[in-house]
DNA sequence: GGTTAATTGATATTTAATCTCAATTTCATT
DNA sequence: AATGAAATTGAGATTAAATATCAATTAACC
């Protein structure tokens, strides 16, 4: 399925479905997580799949643009990307201490910032909700 | 008076208050919007006050620990920072053509987030909210 | 003033991300 | 199936933000 979107929307943009591209974005939903643009090159080599580093970045943008794939954080280590095609938008408590990641999702939260954006007269189109803190676990 | 809080907030953890860091300081807050820490470097750089590099980076991250200066986004060149006493905590809604940044502070966005926090057991520290799309003029 | 631990800064290093460009591949068209 | 134009790839170079090093300096406390 996702497949058939990215195809479309590479013809859209009269772009070319590699067999790279094609490699990335089953790499991108076969794992189900958060991860670096480099975590996903070295997955790729490992499993075996043939991708250049280049082209793993080149194709990362290629998928949010087409909206299978959210950037949601950019770390003090690069970015990080999850696969949301099938899973929905959310957003993400992040401990400082041991680095877990929450994912939430609040209707109310959506509701407001559209809002937000409307009373300043602004077509959202996406959003980045970062809320760094300290976990249940690490607050002992 | 921010001087006064970082002069706290350093006898507190019995760091010194050096003369770069006071000068980074006055930096920060004699400039009123968001800048990049190089961009903080060579400001002060022309402007005859002087720390290495290394102390600006430095300097800055105590800024933020200790509440007078918030990150306010990682742009795809490096963090974005912007002091924020005397300003009060506001988010961001950028636009994705031409670059505008327009400050937004909703109350209701705040109480639904600790909301969220107590949901999930976790003491939020801060955030970062940054909603991208079009802004009006660029709308057209 | 003397002691000590923190700080500075020039420089090297790290590392994510992008760029280059010749060689290759896709794809629409014969 | 062959052709040709345009897009794509990838190895390696490059960029640039941010951090680490560490000898020399400096602030803070007595
Ligand atoms: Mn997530
Ligand atoms: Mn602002
Ligand atoms: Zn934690
Ligand atoms: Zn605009």
């Amino acid at each position: 399925m996702e497949q058939k979107l990215f195809k479309n929307y590479l013809g859209e943009k009269r772009l070319k479905l590699t067999k790279e591209r094609l490699a990335v974005l089953q790499e991108v939903f076969a794992f189900h997580g958060h991860f670096a643009p480099e975590q996903l090159y070295f997955r790729m080599r490992d499993s075996g799949s043939k991708a250049s580093r280049a082209s793993v970045y080149r194709t990362l943008t290629l998928l949010v643009e087409c909206g299978l794939v959210q950037r949601i954080a950019r770390s003090d280590r690069g970015n990080v990307y999850e696969h949301i095609y099938g899973h929905g938008h959310h957003d993400h408590l992040i401990c400082s201490l041991c680095g877990e990641i929450i994912e939430f999702y609040s209707e109310n939260l959506e509701k407001i910032q559209e809002e937000v954006c409307r009373r300043n007269k602004f077509r959202g189109v996406s959003h980045i909700l970062e809320i760094r803190g300290i976990c249940g676990r690490c607050k002992g």
